[in-house]
DNA sequence: CTATTGTTGATAGCGATTTTCAATATCATA
DNA sequence: TATGATATTGAAAATCGCTATCAACAATAG
C-alpha cells in the first residue's frame, strides 16, 4: 500500500546520499494514511502516539524531505500556521475551506485558471504562480 | 486631510469607549500618510523617527484597532508575516505580487468574482469570502 | 566489523506577536 | 479645574511556530 510513494521517497534519499531511518519511515507511513491537511503538530501529535520517542525537529526535517520528494506541499493558511497536503496523485488545484468545520476542498476551475493568466498579463505581469482560497460554509455546517 | 478616516478612527473609539490618546492619532496620521502594504516593524520603524518613545506593542494593539474600526486591513503573505493595508475608498480587491522587487498592485476582475461565487456553489458551500494573490514578475522587473 | 557520514532528540534560539503589569494619561463629572 | 474611575502605555517577559546546534547514535559502504 502506497507503494509508489514510497518508491518516491527512497530513490529521493538515495540521490541525495540520505539514510533511509526508522523515524523517516514511519512519518512517512502516518503522512500517506492521513488524507487531510495537518499542521506540523497535529502530526507531531499522531507520529508520537506510535512512536513516542520521535522529537519535533524529526517531524519538520522530514516534513521538509517530504516536500523536496514531490509526495506533499507545504501551504500557508491565514491563520499563519503552515498545513500540509498530499501532492502525489493530485493535479494543480485551489481549496475551498469551510469556516465552520475547517474541513478543506480541493477544486479546480479552468476558466478561472485562464482567465487568471489573461489578468496578470493585462497588468504587464509574466505570470508564475497563484494561490487562491474561497472561504465559506460548507454543504454540512449549513443545515 | 484624510478627515473622513479621522472621524472613523474617533467614532469607532467613542463607541468602544476607548481614549484618543496621542499615540493613537500619531500612529493614524503615519498609516494614513503612507499608502503601501507595510509590516507591523515596517510602521514600527517609522513612527519611532517621529515619536522615539514609542513601544512596539502599542504599535500591534493601533493596528489592530485600525482593522477593528473598517480602516485597515490584515493580509498574511506567503512569507508568514502580516501587512497591512488602507480599506477606506478601497472597494474589494485581489493582488498581484512582484517575486522580484516585492511591490503589490490592486486587482480587481469580476468575470473571475463571478465564477469564484458559482465555483463555491457548485460545491454546496455558502460563500462568504476569498483571497486570491498572483505572483509573477513585473513590467519593470521583466526587463 | 568498522569507519564514515548522516540522523536523532533535546534544547536553545529566533522572529513575530501577545500578554503582563505598574506607572501614567484621558475624560466625565463634581 | 480637580478628582477619580478607567483605559493606555512602554518595557519586558511570555508565547507560538519553526530552525539551528550539538553530542550521542544509527545506517551504510567497504
Amino acid at each position: 500500500m502506497a507503494r509508489e510513494e514510497e518508491k518516491i521517497f527512497e530513490d529521493y534519499l538515495a540521490i541525495k546520499n540520505l539514510k533511509q531511518s526508522e523515524q523517516r519511515k514511519e512519518i512517512l507511513q502516518i503522512f500517506l494514511n492521513i488524507d487531510k491537511h495537518l499542521t506540523a503538530n497535529e502530526l507531531y501529535r499522531i507520529v508520537q502516539k506510535k512512536y513516542p520517542k520521535v522529537g519535533y525537529a524529526t517531524i519538520y526535517r522530514t516534513l521538509r524531505l517530504l516536500c523536496e520528494s514531490g509526495l506533499c506541499r507545504e501551504l500557508k493558511f491565514e491563520d499563519g500556521t503552515a498545513r500540509y497536503e498530499h501532492l502525489y496523485g493530485h493535479q494543480h488545484h485551489d481549496h475551498l475551506i469551510c469556516t465552520k468545520c475547517g474541513r478543506f476542498f480541493e477544486v479546480v476551475d479552468s476558466e478561472i485558471e485562464r482567465l487568471q493568466e489573461k489578468l496578470a498579463k493585462q497588468h504587464g505581469f509574466y505570470p508564475e504562480r497563484h494561490r487562491m482560497e474561497l472561504y465559506g460554509v460548507c454543504r454540512k455546517c449549513k443545515k
